[in-house]
DNA sequence: AGATCATGCTACCCGGCAGTAGTCTTTCAA
DNA sequence: TTGAAAGACTACTGCCGGGTAGCATGATCT
């Protein structure tokens, strides 16, 4: 109950900061604001977080985690190559739409944290990348994927998919799920593979 | 002459600016360091620069103003829309890889501009986005592009491109001009076109 | 009722840095 | 050789904002 009670302060900070960095950047916000905006002061934030890029790391590394959970869950999951693939992008786009705050916030701040948090957060993006990597030569070597580059392909797709956050605007053209489901087609079509819905219908 | 040393002096001073926000980021760096590293003092760059924003705005315009001359150039040139858009690809993906740190400082600081000078690019921007969603409802309506949203597509190739500023380490296992190749050729492959290596040979 | 503890606030400090005022030096023209 | 102008420096100012010390308030226990 105690402890329920601070976590979910915790949240409510991370929550407003979360808004706050994300339209005002890091630097152009300071923890008056985000007190204010809470109704409380600044020395209520402290007890919470020890610093101001403490609370900056707090609010990337679970975002970064869950990209990561997204592809593993598919990449170690059952299916074919072209499957996992589908399921994985899927999933990771509705991390990156869902969580996009915290995403533009985690590439643009990257800079403000401390050495120790970026290398700790970087080692789960390379595990991202190679799970991806891993995946797509998977896809290969069972000839349902055609690429000259993996490595390079996995990037690409890295990228492709990171970028929806700059652009991504919430009750846009598409709905949540058509988006992810349209990329994820998009990055089987950039493998050379079959669409998923001529290989198993919905 | 007069001019041309005005021009040279404001030209290293960006050149430094660049190296240093690219590294420690805009908020980590005081003009100090930056005159320090030119071996000047700060008001000198107050001399060429009216303030530090004027000058981050210098250094990101330019950058963006040759990524979009790269896409025109191709997609109003001569030739196939997948001849342009290779092209176009290519020479875009030059730009974002040559032009790196400024890319880079961009997209990370751009909540650090002035309103005015964000406004200004970001119309900019979107007429890239316009002139590639043009030239894929171009090769789409030739026959030669298979797309189910041209728009969604255009916003990932230009995620896709973009984001190599994120992973590309110079002087690593690719040429740039290799690199920018390949990039084109996803791309293709991402429109469903065929790769322009098959059409015409080099 | 009084003691204790948790919780959040008021009020402050102080360092860093963008921006400036005014001086010195160098150059060049007459 | 002197005067003026340009160009760059020294030496400041002022403020913003992260972080903290210590107080007030109110709940809980005895």
């Amino acid at each position: 109950m105690r402890e329920e009670i601070l976590a979910y302060k915790r949240e409510r900070i991370l929550e407003e900061a979360v808004k706050l960095f994300y339209e005002r950047g890091f630097n152009g916000t300071t923890l008056d604001d985000i007190a204010a905006e809470l109704g409380v002061t600044k020395p209520f934030i402290y007890t919470h977080f020890r610093s101001k890029v403490e609370l900056l790391a707090a609010l990337c590394r679970p975002t970064i985690e869950l990209s990561l959970a997204a592809v593993r869950s598919a990449a170690e999951g059952a299916g074919t190559p072209t499957e996992r693939l589908h399921r994985g992008i899927i999933d990771f786009t509705h991390v990156i739409l869902s969580k996009q705050a915290n995403i533009a916030i985690f590439f643009r701040e990257e800079k403000n944290l401390t050495k120790e948090a970026l290398d700790d957060i970087n080692a789960l993006r390379k595990q991202f990348d190679r799970l991806l990597s891993q995946l797509l030569r998977e896809g290969v070597a069972a000839g349902e994927f055609h690429l000259a580059d993996i490595d390079l392909t996995s990037l690409a797709i890295g990228g492709m998919i990171s970028w929806a956050y700059a652009w991504h605007r919430p009750g846009g053209r598409l709905a949540l799920a058509d988006l992810c489901e349209r990329m994820a087609d998009l990055t089987l079509q950039m493998v050379g593979a079959r669409k998923i819905t001529d290989v198993t219908p919905v």
